[in-house]
DNA sequence: TCTAATTGGTTGCAATTGTAACCGTTGATT
DNA sequence: AATCAACGGTTACAATTGCAACCAATTAGA
């Protein structure tokens, strides 16, 4: 006899509901004032922390769909806030930068982003986020792992 | 001086990648077999497990905007796996409530469930999973309690 | 009691998204 | 070298989504 099948406790559903919580609630910080969308936001942040990236590593560190970071890196050149640069050596390849326009951007979003976390930092007690994250990391590493045998 | 920011460490970030990559590993076990998307197992999900809801209740639940939740739901009353009761003291409300065949899909679909997040958990060592849907409650808690001052 | 505000739910419309097909470039096989 | 598969990235198209406006029913307030 199986044992019962308990949502609550399940951790696809459990991580959904989460992050769409935690993301909404983010986002409301940045969207007007910056007129920004939650994939530009991922795009903009994955190149102000890591630095000169390609389109298929800005999807590979954030999990977005090739389409969708295509048209996100469409929509930040258009806005001027990054350059694509031409690899020389492999020309299907283009590595993207932030602009200065791209870093003020960044910087003070990033500025938000810190004053968030600290307050949901304050608001748990101190460690319960690395914990989070810490287990986070083990599932990613196990489902990348199942992903690629 | 602040501290500089660390996108690995922005738990909305890190949310958001882990679940949408389990959940698109999830998906995929359910998807072709049961020409099923991730808005109706949700639905189908919250429904199974606790028995009779509004259509409000089941947005409230899984965190789903009420427009996703009112064609979600039409989709499946239309598939005959659910069917609204109407509440005669406020004609407004609707109870949902699984149909017997959509009773049986829901246990189809929760038995794949209860296999996958076993086969995670022998992945990830025992008590993994409850310690990250431990710390997930206390951060949906504190979210919701900035939300409703 | 009459009106106004609120609530549960639906829908028109525009914007966002994923799928599949594509283009140009590079790498592998011969 | 010639061909073909694979790759990075874009785009046409259809499906999914969210916003805003809406309807009907209920509740609160004057």
């Amino acid at each position: 006899m199986p044992p019962p099948f308990d949502l609550e406790s399940f951790l696809p559903y459990r991580l959904n509901r989460a992050a769409e919580l935690i993301s909404l609630s983010f986002a409301r910080e940045y969207k007007q004032r910056y007129q920004m969308t939650r994939p530009e936001w991922r795009t903009l942040a994955a190149l102000g922390s890591a630095g000169r990236m390609t389109a298929t590593e800005v999807g590979a560190h954030s999990n977005m769909h090739k389409t969708k970071v295509s048209r996100t890196v469409a929509a930040l050149a258009g806005r001027r806030w990054l350059k694509r640069r031409e690899n020389e050596s492999d020309r299907r390849v283009e590595h993207l930068e932030l602009t200065a326009a791209g870093l003020r951007a960044y910087g003070e979003i990033a500025d938000l982003a810190r004053t968030y976390q600290a307050s949901l930092e304050a608001a748990l007690g101190s460690g319960a986020i690395e914990r989070i994250e810490a287990g986070l990391a083990e599932v990613e590493r196990a489902l990348l792992e199942k992903r690629r045998p």
